[in-house]
DNA sequence: TATTTACCTATTGACATAGTAGGCAAATAG
DNA sequence: CTATTTGCCTACTATGTCAATAGGTAAATA
């Protein structure tokens, strides 16, 4: 189950690409648009910036904004870097531990094949399908 | 991401399918078999039952067995089972309170999409398919 | 009657989730 | 140069879930 920043993540990103403009959009703005807190939106933003996604200015017109345009964003991305991993079972995870009991696990390879599913899923739908839907 | 309940209802269930008896099998044996707490299997172990997916017996010679062939499970039920949803987002899962914002919503259809995917996946999936891997 | 098994209630430590609080830093308008 | 607006930073917290563990009771059989 995909947590409330991923979810809200993805809110964000939509909002700011909906706004049309190349212009810093405050973080209030958004909250209050999307009702969430803006507190909260604070965390996730940060997370966004650090992820290269957005961009931030402090001070009067300052806020946030896209750095790509709408169609260059996969949904994939924005997920991922908000979850950490999209994985559907630990053992898949980027960075796990190999898995000792591997190669007699007879479920290993149907997460596999779900993973990849999702991954391509996710990956190759774009922030603009999102805004045009 | 699944957790360790959904993954060892599963390989309990291939366990006993592995086993092809129809005697009872202690639960012992499972947990021996698959490294795994036998004190945290119980608690998996009762799920099952109570989900109609196991049959238990007590007592000597007791232990659990199928009710069904094994071509005659759906990976999706048991997972479902232990995790009560396997729904991407909580707006999606059974018996949610239905999301006053759902109407604006730009991701509620992605995230449809997904669980319809999702869904199809795990329930065309086999116990029998598993242990064939 | 002893043994083997399931089944039951309760508790626990660790961690993640979903925030909140309060202030500092930077940029701009006047 | 000052006030205002904004992002950015550290810290804290309540609640819940996860992954077990502990210790017993009930049922079935040899």
């Amino acid at each position: 189950m995909f947590s409330t920043k991923g979810r809200y993540a993805l809110r964000v990103m939509i909002d700011l690409a909906e706004q049309h403009s190349d212009e810093y959009i405050p973080l209030k703005d958004v909250a209050e648009r999307q009702d969430i807190s803006k507190k909260y939106l604070e965390i996730i933003a940060k997370e966004l910036v650090n992820g290269k996604l957005l961009e931030g200015a402090s001070g009067k017109h300052g806020g946030y904004r896209l750095v790509r345009k709408p169609s260059e964003y996969s949904v994939g991305e924005i997920i991922e870097l908000m979850e950490g991993s999209i994985a559907p079972v630990a053992c898949l995870a980027k960075d796990a531990a190999p898995c000792p009991k591997e190669k007699k696990c007879k479920t290993i390879s149907m997460w596999r094949e779900f993973y990849t599913l999702e991954h391509s899923f996710f990956f190759n739908k774009t922030l603009e399908d999102l805004v045009n839907s």
